[in-house]
DNA sequence: AGGCGCAAGATTGCATACAATCTTGGAATC
DNA sequence: GATTCCAAGATTGTATGCAATCTTGCGCCT
């Protein structure tokens, strides 16, 4: 039912390996966004130029693309690295989020129609797969993609790629800064935002979408010393 | 006072031809941002090459930034172009920013500095003088860089970034759908704008901004035909 | 004369070679 | 034995050459 980890899905169904440097770009994104790379991870122009069988030029391209989304900070001369936010740096990102989100939730409950409605449960449901095969990371990738969903049936495309690019930050953020590492027990408030939007009820919808962004806020550590204690691992790393 | 129109400004305070391909990106962004280039117009690799005195290498990467930021549509083997936003996007730059930035007002009304106002206020001046000396693309730039500095003060890097690229984009929405060319008129509203941080009134700023960009959308003749004068005048041009 | 096809030119896509810079390991010195 | 310096290795930055693709203009055919 689900497509394989690696490669695209072309129209014709067939999954092949990733070649040119926007399909590398995502296929990296989701890979972030699954914590299979994890923030402090290299990423080597030779080492993925191997892995997809690619020149260090579309290689770079990719690597470009996730460093402007934030996804990687790029350093002269030492490389491609997954982007470690700083507490502030995750502040802002659920900031944003809180700011977008919830207005976008309105405007999806007045546009959704049965099909989007549809493709929401699926969304649901393959959440709930993974988390059953023990993929938290899947599950997790999924649970992003569900608020980019939102943003597109709100027919906002500008809007959507923002959010788009704060849900792959907010990865990251988790990564990080996730209190418990088990229970991502979230989905409520998915099956409840589906309700609303399937009943058209906009304010409900954004208001569900203002608190399940502040309760996610709520389920991270960010207080200050955490934020020490990562550099500290980081300079003993070394 | 102000600085030279081409060329960064290094740390010496002397001006050097941009080099990097971050520093061409910029210096591309406020010629778009001046309305020296236009929606349409090509960017040749090695035009741009030749212009900068560097090769196509680092060309591209300032092109693939553009593109990135929604300013140049990259066409495969055939090139990058100045985007010509569709009405639709041109209502979803405006609404994405009518989200975004009376929020951010009221951050930066809440915080402000008195070097905060200073700045803002030499902006303006800048501003009149450009009109002054009959440059009105540099105006628009101004006037832009005004909203990005907003978003500065509210100590908000992620959205600052978003309304970055929204003021470039609004940059191309004014080009293809501003009514009148002449007056470059919102002066009034960034002024009152000031007075609203300078005392620290977070909802006055929220207002203003709201009204400001309200006002501005008023300005853009959006009706659908315009789309297609556009799309015939381009036929018309090949 | 009008339309179709093809070939020459031009431009971008990509890989790779070379240069610049950083890292790292060892040796010499204090 | 610890520290500093330097050289070799590794990695990224950039330019450029070649291949692929698109555009365009000419010639041929109807």
């Amino acid at each position: 039912m689900s497509q394989g980890k690696s490669g695209v899905t072309g129209v014709d169904g067939t999954t092949r390996t990733p070649q040119t440097a926007e399909e590398i770009a995502t296929h990296l994104t989701e890979a972030v966004h699954e914590h299979r790379v994890l923030p402090g991870m290299k990423l080597s122009e030779d080492e993925v130029g191997d892995i997809y069988g690619v020149g260090r030029t579309v290689v770079r391209q990719a690597l470009r693309h996730l460093a402007h989304d934030g996804l990687l900070r790029i350093e002269r001369n030492r490389g491609a690295f997954v982007a470690k936010p700083t507490v502030k740096e995750a502040r802002e990102v659920f900031e944003a989020r809180a700011l977008l989100e919830p207005s976008i939730a309105r405007a999806a409950a007045e546009r959704a129609t049965s099909a989007d409605i549809a493709t929401l449960e699926r969304h649901i449901r393959e959440e709930h797969a993974a988390l059953d095969a023990g993929e938290p990371g899947l599950a997790l990738k999924l649970s992003g993609h569900f608020h980019v969903e939102i943003a597109r049936i709100a027919d906002q495309a500008t809007i959507e790629g923002f959010i788009r690019q704060l849900v792959s930050r907010s990865s990251l953020v988790i990564a990080l800064y996730w209190r418990r590492r088990n229970a991502m027990c979230e989905s409520h408030a998915h099956h409840a935002l589906i309700n609303a939007l399937r009943q058209h009820d906009g304010q409900a919808a954004e208001d569900l979408m203002k608190g399940h962004l502040l309760d996610l806020l709520s389920q991270l550590d960010l207080r200050d010393h955490a934020e020490e204690v990562l550099s500290l691992r980081e300079a003993l790393a070394r």
